[in-house]
DNA sequence: TCTGGGGTCCTAGGACCC
DNA sequence: TCTGGGGTCCTAGGACCC
């Protein structure tokens, strides 16, 4: 297996990784690698990870397939065409789940600090690690090899001072590569790249900049933060601190969910009531398993429906109180989607997504702990804190009626 | 070429309250 | 009777990411 260590150019010793405690660890082509492991005979050899069906996109793809002009998110139809050679194989997001969850705990046997950012890739920020485990670059060299080791697929690294350098460090290496950035060294590192490479920059933006005459990190750098943010809002002024390098957000290892949602494209345009109907039904009951799984509630529900044409509306309702019952989120859906006025329309998805997200029954659980070990006063306090915690709506009413007074003896 | 499914974040307007 | 301004919540849409 070839291990590249690239290093930034000029100088043959070891880059300084001194000031640059964030590595960004993501897995090459992950859902191809995955299944190379049970089919070994196709290695070498163009393999895309995508449903066959007409509407399917590609998920992943093999280094030999991208050769042909595959990539991520292209239609299949189309793949299949510039690749008409390629092995299809359809998903399987347990498999992948599998080998991730694997992953993950590797990261974490180095460091609690890992904030997952989707199935194939984490931030880590090693140093508090370093004592122990020693440098940055050598910390990074560790996990790639364990991955490989244990799991028989490739990443590919990047060390850099903060989490946005690393990222595109990471990317930069690919496949199977090491890449510091040294702290020093951002700005040469940066200027040189397409703005299109800044994260948060996509298509949108991308037109923006270029009707600005902005091709480059190094040309978004030289423009009057005031210009960005009068042609961008918000996202402008955060565009400018990272074409300088700079990005201050923490690695955060445990973020809360903010919703809750699943969606599915019809192989052919629906415009059956009755079947969107059905769809929503499936739909709100796996949202509400998943809920339920995870231990929240939602409080308000959110239909989307995609028409033929593509264009998408959202449609949604706050709730009195939150749920994590399938029928009411059903029959919360049904009501959106009659209001739409889209019955007769051709459809080709719907989704139900839970936002509003708070522990499901958090509350009821406190209060009766606390009744049960201390008393009502105690309890009264629990509630206070949990009302602080998640909002006056999280306490349901039947933990209002209040017990006979002294100590509950149970 | 014809666009999946899982998400996050931002914007903007209106309602409502103080 | 008319009017200001700030804060929060809700809703809708869209850009963006993997």
């Amino acid at each position: 297996m070839s291990r590249k260590q690239m290093l930034p150019q000029g100088g043959g010793g070891l880059a300084d990784d001194s000031g640059c405690p964030i590595l960004h660890v993501d897995m090459d082509a992950f859902f191809a690698s995955v299944e190379l492991l049970d089919r070994p005979e196709l290695r070498g050899l163009p393999v895309i990870v995508g449903a066959a069906g007409a509407r399917g996109v590609v998920l992943s793809a093999t280094y030999e397939a991208r050769r042909f002009g595959v990539h991520s998110a292209m239609p299949m139809t189309r793949a299949m065409r510039v690749c008409p050679r390629a092995t299809i194989i359809p998903p399987d997001h347990r498999k992948y789940t599998a080998v991730s969850r694997g992953v993950m705990e590797i990261f974490r046997s180095i460091t609690p600090e890992v904030e997952p950012i989707s199935s194939d890739e984490a931030f880590l920020d090693v140093g508090g690690a370093r004592r122990r485990l020693g440098s940055p670059s050598a910390i990074a060299a560790m996990i790639r090899e364990q991955v490989a080791e244990q799991y028989g697929i490739t990443c590919s690294v990047g060390v850099a001072s903060n989490k946005f350098v690393a990222k595109l460090a990471s990317r930069q290496c690919k496949p199977d590569g090491l890449l510091v950035v040294p702290a020093d060294g951002v700005v040469e590192f940066l200027h040189p790249l397409p703005v299109a490479a800044l994260w948060g920059v996509g298509e949108r933006t991308e037109q923006v900049l270029v009707r600005l005459g902005i091709r480059t990190v190094g040309d978004l750098a030289q423009v009057p933060v005031s210009t960005l943010q009068r042609e961008l809002g918000a996202a402008g002024a955060h565009l400018a601190a990272l074409a300088w390098g700079r990005d201050e957000r923490p690695v955060v290892a445990h973020t809360p969910d903010k919703s809750i949602g699943n969606e599915e494209t019809f192989p052919f345009d629906v415009d059956d009531p009755e079947a969107i109907r059905r769809e929503l039904l499936r739909l709100s009951e796996r949202v509400a398993a998943r809920l339920r799984a995870s231990g929240q509630a939602g409080r308000t529900v959110s239909v989307k429906l995609r028409r033929a044409d593509f264009t998408t509306i959202t449609r949604s309702r706050t709730l009195r109180e939150a749920t994590d019952v399938a029928k009411e989120i059903f029959a919360t859906s049904c009501e959106l989607f009659a209001a739409a006025g889209l019955d007769r329309v051709r459809l080709r998805l719907v989704g139900v997504r839970m936002e509003n997200l708070r522990p499901a029954g958090t509350v009821t659980r406190q209060l009766s702990l606390g009744e049960r070990e201390t008393g009502w006063r105690e309890a009264e306090q629990a509630m206070d804190k949990a009302i602080r915690r998640f909002g006056p709506d999280a306490v349901r009413p039947a933990s209002l009626v209040r017990p006979p007074s002294g100590p509950m003896d149970l």
